[in-house]
DNA sequence: TAAATAAGAATGAACGTTCATTCCTAGCCC
DNA sequence: GGGCTAGGAATGAACGTTCATTCTTATTTA
């Protein structure tokens, strides 16, 4: 096994354990079990277990944006771009439900909410597709005029709360109750 | 310090450190602390931290579910009771800030997970006030025709997103912004 | 005084992390 | 080319810590 494959194969351990357990269910040594590796070698890669755990994060955070992206015209009008990018996302999460559960374990911890402090302290100028969109949704007065924040949560919070259920087998989601739910979650925001 | 004042030290404290710093940030040693009790005094009120959890998660659902019903008029339109009951709910975190946070906590463990899996399978009839209401909103055709899954999660997605961020410090709710953030819910079930 | 209750020290299991040791391999000498 | 060696990589037993739970002893109550 080469030097990146082991590297890959223990990320890979980490991200299906601490997704199916959360991160106290997912010990260094049962991580080293799965990735095949001894428990000691994880030292050579990460730092320590937090490092290991932010890692991960900021790789998953950078791979979605990426997706996020692809396909993303700044041109089209608030709405379809709306769309667009909770169809991509709600997407993601259906075909990669450990990457969700890894971010929803992420985001539901001390990590998340320090992550999400920094994010709304610092507030770049566009560094945030969803920041961007809002924004110039409230500003063409075709979404309500709400704080950002609250906005973020009226569009996010139904979106994330529909993949956990699909994911943890609540419901069984197709095409059509995808459209639908995004539908909702615009009519949520839209004034 | 009477027997029952004793118990209620206990639930108390477990309530504070759970909210506060999560399941495992909450040691049986540091419960009793605070408590003000031995750590072993936790095991004659408790068989153990587990039952000591779910006891906890319980006192709270039901009280939850009375102060939810207080006022709670079967007669009086969908939006309106829709209304009435989120708003409950939302001044109900915004003034126990610690309960929210233990729910949200117990929520987001395999507890809370389990505990969903046994609602939804049992589904007695008429023990839930959401779901008689919700289904009573489809059948009207007032709400979007959804599966009751997808229109909770619409509902709650965004209310509870809404309460943590208020909680973290993220946004300072006011009487006003409450109004909007449930009317903006209510546009997301809505048909 | 006998029984119930509380206290906190003791226990053992589980965890993240370390480190002395072993293993592997690329480069070198003969 | 075949053996030899050096040095980085990998290992997993061992360590110190933390935790839930139990146990022994002290205190209160009736």
């Amino acid at each position: 096994m080469s030097k990146q494959d082991k590297r890959d194969e223990i990320v890979r351990a980490a991200l299906e354990l601490i997704a199916e357990n959360g991160f106290h269910g997912a010990p260094m040594a049962m991580i080293a079990d799965r990735a095949g590796v001894g428990a000691g070698t994880i030292y050579r890669y990460f730092e320590n277990k937090d490092v290991m755990i932010t890692g991960l994060f900021r790789e998953l955070e950078e791979r979605l944006n990426h997706i996020l992206l692809e396909g993303y015209e700044t041109a089209k009008p608030i709405r379809e771009r709306f769309l667009h990018l909770y169809t991509t996302l709600m997407r993601y999460f259906i075909e990669n439900p450990l990457d969700f559960r890894f971010l929803e374990q992420f985001f539901n911890s001390p990590y998340g909410v320090e992550h999400r402090r920094d994010k709304l302290l610092r507030a770049k100028e566009g560094c945030d597709v969803f920041k961007e969109l809002f924004e110039e949704g409230i500003s063409q007065q075709v979404m309500k005029d709400l704080p950002l924040v609250i906005l973020f949560d009226l569009a996010f919070g139904p979106i994330l709360a529909v993949a956990r259920d699909h994911i943890l087998g609540f419901i069984m989601l197709d095409e059509v109750l995808i459209t639908w739910s995004i539908e909702a979650c615009w009519d949520g925001v839209r004034r």
